[in-house]
DNA sequence: CCTTCGTGGATGTATGAAGTTCACGAAGCG
DNA sequence: CGCTTCGTGAACTTCATACATCCACGAAGG
């Protein structure tokens, strides 16, 4: 019952981006500012391009920028890219479906807990978290973006 | 950001327990009833013996019993037996801190996740989850517990 | 004293998260 | 045009751990 270190990786790179907004970010400012492998944000960032959550630039001077505005983007958007649908439990036993699935009591619970969890990060923009952080959720001390 | 099978099956086997309150269950019973491996029953049922959840019975009329009622045993403390304390992220690089503990706009947000689940299994009982169940959190057809 | 049945620890296995490598091509620049 | 930069996509490696199995032991009832 954890949040994965990748999930961790893509808003800590969403909130240092949502720090500046409208600025392009290179892999390398964003992985060393916030000490994530390089390759391994290759893949991140991917997926957040996929779902239109950022835009890319390749080449030289390439990078990425957010599509939204920090307001605009709220946590649920990011869970999913990452993480696919919120799933508390997924009641399958292989391929097939609980045994115990139409006895099941647990379910409401299950239930009742990815509902105020959806809200939770339905209510969370990345601006909010940029808020929360003491410097503005850029590192501070880098050079400035272009 | 899925509950394991291990707190599935703890889950499950005190919901069929908690169905007919101060039974003793056999080990065989609770897996069979319950599609539980027995051998992975076994770590499960001692890590709730040692939390003080039940009480177990060796030898011959072995078994075990539920050490309060269904209504007093919240989902927390199952919770907490099975997986520890309740954490969503641990902000751990290795053994040390996270490098941007200080600035962190993320934490704001898990801790406020944390809360609101330990307050839903906090708030869950066994009871409830018996009363979700149509057959009462016992399977049905099986002999009654001595 | 024999059988039942939970205990505790050692061991096995398979899946997925985390991270790496590399050939490729788009795009800016001289 | 050709060089360099830099993101893309896929294949691959590594490692932790959830899930499961096995077995020798001892408590306890008949």
């Amino acid at each position: 019952m954890q949040v994965s270190r990748t999930l961790d990786y893509a808003v800590r790179s969403l909130i240092y981006m949502g720090g500046r907004p409208g600025l392009k970010f290179s892999m390398k400012q964003i992985s060393e500012s916030q000490h994530i492998p390089q390759n391994y944000l290759a893949k991140i960032m991917r997926r957040l391009v996929n779902r239109g959550i950022v835009r890319s630039k390749v080449g030289p001077e390439g990078g990425y920028m957010l599509r939204k505005t920090p307001a605009e983007l709220n946590l649920r958007e990011v869970y999913e890219a990452i993480e696919g649908e919120i799933r508390i439990i997924d009641c399958m036993d292989d391929e097939s479906v609980c045994a115990l699935y139409e006895n099941c009591g647990q379910l409401p619970l299950w239930d009742r807990l990815r509902v105020s969890m959806v809200k939770l990060l339905e209510d969370t923009t990345i601006e909010d978290m940029v808020e929360e952080s003491p410097r503005g959720g850029s590192g501070g001390r880098e050079v400035l973006a272009q």
